[in-house]
DNA sequence: TAGAAACTGTTTCATTTGAAACAATATTGA
DNA sequence: TCAATATTGTTTCAAATGAAACAGTTTCTA
């Protein structure tokens, strides 16, 4: 059944291969940071994913979809994220007045203040965060990420009988 | 002006650093392994929260806190999903008689036969997935993880100086 | 042109998550 | 010993998330 025609007899059953613990490490460096952010908004009155709704939207707007898209999530996921950060000022809606469906998000000026002065001091913690890293490890770590990402779009074949059946 | 050698560098703002990019990509790397994990599960009566939990339980039992350790969660957040593992047949709580503040998290055979069936296509998937990346790449990308993990794991000195370094 | 199909955003529902408060139990130290 | 402290897991609440159904709008096409 789970007889693999790879070369290498290795059995992955119960073992650890090096791509499950690359996976689990990777979730695990997600975590952390996804904490130590969670931690540096907390006296900033902004959830994480409001932050992110906040860094892609714009004063003139930006259709929720297209966020949607960018965050990988639902639409529906941003709805009531959207409704918190009006309910605290820092955007708002407006229709689009060149299609009745779409409603742009827009930065208030509150918002873009936040913005500013958010922004940088969040770039300058990942940093932080990040120097048990060399700058070309840092270059290394983000091609070899890139390359997977790239690699994860392309939908992956089926296993029809390891066949190569590229299109 | 893309030189990092001095911690002065600010107007970052706008401007996108390879730690940032990397870390982007690491989330939409996580996003979508994670899309890809659900799909998997889908047919199998499981979510990828209620998965994971098997595969930290064992037939003997383990710990609820010890399972949220690894998971890098709250205790709090396993309650409602061992609740509804139990709910299926998968796992069961037994009280530890050493310690009757901690309950066992025991694997039933209905859940240990499960796992026989899923964690190997798991790992296959996986190792499929993952294979825009070369064996070494894997290995560099896992070593570059577990540096940043380790990295992450001890305090960051303080960033008693991101308060001056802005505005 | 009308109808079918696709797109956009919302609503609803179930699940997951983080945080705080809590009860029960265990451990520590005076 | 006994009281202070720590731990384990649960409950409660707010927020986030994925999925499905839906209404309004646009686009396609026969």
């Amino acid at each position: 059944m789970s007889l693999s025609t790879e070369p290498t007899g290795r059995q992955q059953s119960s073992e650890t291969t090096p791509e499950l613990e690359a996976y689990t490490l990777l979730r695990q460096v997600h975590s952390m940071l996804e904490t130590y952010n969670r931690y540096d908004l907390r006296g900033e009155d902004l959830t994480v994913p409001q932050f992110m709704i906040l860094n892609y939207a714009s004063r003139s707007g930006v259709p929720l979809s297209e966020i949607s898209a960018r965050m990988m999530c639902d639409n529906s996921n941003l709805t009531g994220i959207v409704d918190r950060l009006i309910a605290k000022g820092y955007v708002e809606r407006r229709p689009d007045p060149n299609d009745r469906r779409v409603s742009l998000i827009c930065l208030t000026e509150a918002g873009a203040e936040k913005l500013r002065n958010l922004r940088p001091r969040h770039h300058e913690r990942l940093r932080r965060r990040m120097r048990s890293l060399s700058e070309h490890e840092v270059h290394q770590l983000r091609e070899l990420l890139r390359s997977l990402y790239s690699g994860l779009l392309a939908p992956v074949e089926d296993d029809r009988n390891g066949q190569e059946a590229n299109d």
